[in-house]
DNA sequence: TTCACATTTGGCATAATAACCAAATAATAA
DNA sequence: TTATTATTTGGTTATTATGCCAAATGTGAA
């Protein structure tokens, strides 16, 4: 039976999926994780890069966290927050070749 | 020299793959995206499977197509569209193991 | 204890998304 | 041409996300 509803059961587990996807589709989220795939860092630290007010890195991190994707270490005073899932990155790959496919259309635009 | 700041032209690249990653943090656009990846659709076909207005269906899908990861082929009156980037759904695997982990926490939480 | 430092939380203003309905456009059929 | 079917677009409203400031919490040092 083709093209069959899709039921409230599957719904439930795309929206799974798409809380996932959400918690790594903001620019700053992006940063932080790349950055914390090469080593840990301090709140901080981050903040020092991304150059926003810290309340808000650390919003972003708790949002990092909470999908699973990062894991938080207490040490000291401080809060050191490392990559978890490091498949993220080969998936940021495939973001790449989109992105490689998006400058091809714009090309073939202009053309 | 550690922790130096992010660029601009850094920042632009990832506000771009963040764009992408918005585009598939939808559920119902991921449905899109794994019934598109069996086989192509028309906007009709899959406003049935996902039970949401028409027009609702035909603005994600247009989401889909500008971040690249779709494309679209008119056959008479109809639109079918297609999956462009099969690299997703490797990527869509990942998203699982994140949601296994989760699951793992959940447990560990309880216990 | 008191102070200083590091991080998180609450609150609020603003911006971005998403859904529906209605109307517009595109393509074929009568 | 007119009618019919398929899809897209515009407009409105409701919800969610984001960023900053100020205040609260947690931790170690003096």
């Amino acid at each position: 039976m083709p093209n069959v509803k899709i039921t409230k059961k599957q719904k439930t587990r795309f929206e799974a999926r798409a809380n996932i996807l959400k918690a790594l589709a903001h620019p700053t989220r992006l940063i932080m994780v790349e950055e914390l795939s090469k080593k840990p860092h301090c709140v901080n630290e981050l903040t020092k890069m991304i150059g926003a007010d810290m309340s808000t890195v650390s919003k972003h991190l708790s949002i990092l966290k909470n999908a699973g994707l990062i894991i938080d270490e207490k040490r000291g005073k401080q809060v050191f927050y490392s990559l978890r899932m490091q498949c993220v990155l080969n998936f940021l790959d495939c973001v790449e070749d989109v992105l490689k496919e998006q400058v091809k259309d714009r090309l073939a635009v202009m053309r």
